[in-house]
RNA sequence: CGGGAUGUAGCGCAGUUUGGCUAGCGCGCUUGCCUUGGGAGCAAGAGGCCGGGGGUUCGAGUCCCUCCAUCCCGACCA
């Protein structure tokens, strides 16, 4: 391709829309335009980088026996509705009608349309284990759209669903494709953690792991041993209950003025007792139900387990000043589990009950009480782990302290069980002639978000840094002067000869300054650059120019293409 | 959905406070000259429903109302 005839849009300046490194980068390099907030136009330059990525990900799939298909983007309502997620998905869900008034989906997932096609073509357990995968457009009407292609409303996904006659078939598929996502991503040249994760609402009773790129910018945060290979998102990460070690002198309980002390820092601070003996209070309301959480006091509430703990609400939310006014008759400042209504159901976390004597709110104004004693002064209905754990904690594999870091989540890998097969009834029959629920597990990667994760990883002030698996062309030729003839020959010649060769190549014939091409191939990051000039052209010489070391050799050109083509082949 | 901000040429911005004639600047774009190893220089040009609608006014980019879009924080999220 000719730089002259590419539509490569390089921006100077970064537009201001754009907040990130990834963001800023693929706009300035010209790879990609926004259509909408969290939709955008792939140019180019974008195109192949999504397509090289596409690749490694179809041959890795083949690799596994997987089959590839096209479901589609606009799926009826009715599996939807058969296995309740039509309800359950809200207003993340793109609907529409068609002129009959029957209603239709952009298909944020597609568990409903794909176990609908396998319950309909599957007979036998002969035809098991079955592996599809697709590649295609997810639709998603997120609230907050953000960072490009870090958080799209539409967005490219690799989805694979894997059916089998029972769990044990399950964990050899699942296996597959950790393995393969492990290849998928070491090949795209980032640098991941697979992590133990929360199902959310894909939901099914297996485990499940989240494929992290490591990047300040990630939204999600890993907690993972330095010794072991225990990594987990914080949402999911197990926390081992601590007894608190010091312990007050056992008094009765007392109701102590506490004015205007209203956080846990704040009656920390007031009555001079350390936050680990105070009681975190939370008024929680899911769905129409309000319960009682309580935590030590220096905590955090991890929302995932409480709603796992809890069964699943769709809404679950700390309940409002008014509900608890209502229910409590104070203000959430002064909450407290002692002496509460009876059917308010009390939940703990697992180290409330480990605290001898603790500090709570008195339900009433400016009021709080010390030297309260769990299960003797107050009741504990139910007992989990519902805390966010926090770096330094001790691996539960091996005890070393954990190290926290952020992740871009590219992928995920589910064990849905029957969840899918039996709201929709996808059966086989087994040798003995008895009807089956098919096991399923489902396997996600963001494609897009893959790009950007690959851009946060590697870039400098420059520009971006592809890896050669995935840059958008191995290689830029850039003649210093076109006018000059012989550079312009031997860049014409060089161009053929790569071309010939198999490497994927441009050549900037733009009638540009050197700095001008120089910025241009930096920002957009081909990883090799070939520099004809015409003092090292008239010794039969060039540069080759390595994008991601700034390494620079004059070297023959005479073999040059070879040489390149080595490079492209080994991945530099 | 709550909070905050922004919308003026392809991109980055000024002008809006205090209404006033023909709306500016830099980059980019077009043409010519010149230049050719890290976003050169000179000259001449093109390009705007100042986000949309409504209102106030002799007069609105500027004031008022309203809608829309976009971004950030939070909430939320396979």
């Amino acid at each position: 391709m000719r730089v002259s005839q590419l539509l490569n849009p390089t921006l100077r300046e970064v537009p201001a829309e754009a907040e990130i490194i990834s963001h800023k980068l693929m706009l300035r390099a010209g790879l990609i335009r926004k259509a909408a907030a969290g939709i955008y136009t792939y140019l180019p330059l974008g195109l192949r980088v999504l397509k090289k990525i596409e690749r490694i990900v179809r041959e890795e799939m083949d690799a596994k026996g997987g089959q590839e298909i096209l479901l589609p983007i606009m799926q009826p309502s009715e599996p939807w509705l058969e296995t309740g997620r039509w309800n359950v998905y809200g207003e993340e869900m793109f609907r529409l009608k068609d002129r009959h008034d029957r209603e239709f989906c952009l298909g944020p997932t597609h568990e409903e349309i794909v176990t609908d096609l396998v319950r309909g073509e599957v007979r036998s357990y002969k035809q098991l284990p079955l592996l599809l995968y697709q590649i295609q457009n997810k639709y998603r009407d997120e609230r907050r759209p953000r960072f490009g292609l870090m958080r799209g409303r539409e967005f490219i996904m690799k989805d694979l669903y894997s059916f089998d006659r029972d769990e044990a078939g399950l964990e050899v598929s699942y296996q597959k494709m950790y393995d393969a996502y492990c290849r998928i991503f070491s090949r795209c040249g980032l640098t991941f953690r697979p992590v133990e994760a929360d199902a959310g609402a894909i939901g099914g009773t297996g485990g499940t792991h989240e494929f992290m790129v490591l990047a300040e910018s990630g939204e999600a945060a890993v907690v993972y041993c330095p010794a072991c290979d225990y990594a987990a998102n914080v949402e999911k990460a197990e926390c081992k209950p601590e007894p608190v070690p010091d312990s007050p002198a056992v008094t009765p309980r007392t109701m102590v003025s506490t004015p205007g002390a209203k956080t846990i820092e704040q009656v920390s601070t007031f009555l001079k007792i350390p936050k680990t003996q105070l009681i975190k209070s939370l008024l929680c309301q899911g769905d129409d139900k309000v319960f009682l959480v309580l935590l030590r006091g220096d905590r955090e509430l991890n929302e995932v387990k409480l709603n796992n703990a809890l069964g699943g609400f769709i809404s679950l939310q700390l309940a409002s000043p008014e509900t608890v006014y209502r229910i409590l008759g104070c203000e959430p400042g002064f909450v407290g589990p002692v002496g509460i209504p009876k059917n308010l159901m009390v939940i703990a976390d697992l180290e409330v009950k480990l605290m001898p004597k603790l500090v709570c709110g008195a339900n009433q104004a400016d009021q709080h009480y010390i030297n309260v004693s769990p299960e003797q002064d107050f009741r504990i209905d139910r007992e989990f782990d519902l805390r966010m754990i926090e770096s330094g904690e001790k691996c539960p594999g091996c005890s070393v302290p954990l190290q926290e870091a952020r992740g871009i989540e590219v992928g995920q890998v589910f064990k849905l069980g029957d969840k899918y097969s039996k709201a929709l009834q996808a059966t086989y029959y087994d040798e003995s002639g008895k009807e089956q629920f098919c096991v399923m597990g489902c396997y996600g990667i963001g494609i897009s978000r893959t790009i950007a994760a690959a851009i946060e990883q590697n870039y400098d002030q420059d520009g971006i840094i592809w890896s050669m698996a995935i840059a958008p062309y191995h290689c830029i030729i850039v003649p210093v002067n076109l006018k000059d003839a012989p550079v312009k020959e031997a860049a014409e010649q060089l161009y053929a000869q790569l071309r010939e060769a198999g490497v994927e190549v441009v050549l900037d014939d733009r009638d540009e300054r050197p700095g001008v091409k120089f910025k241009d191939a930096d920002l957009v990051g081909y990883p090799l650059r070939v520099i004809i000039g015409s003092k090292s052209l008239a010794n039969e010489q060039v540069e080759l120019r390595q994008r991601r070391t700034g390494e620079t050799e004059l070297v023959d050109l005479k073999g040059l293409a070879e040489i390149i083509k080595n490079k492209v082949d080994l991945g530099l």
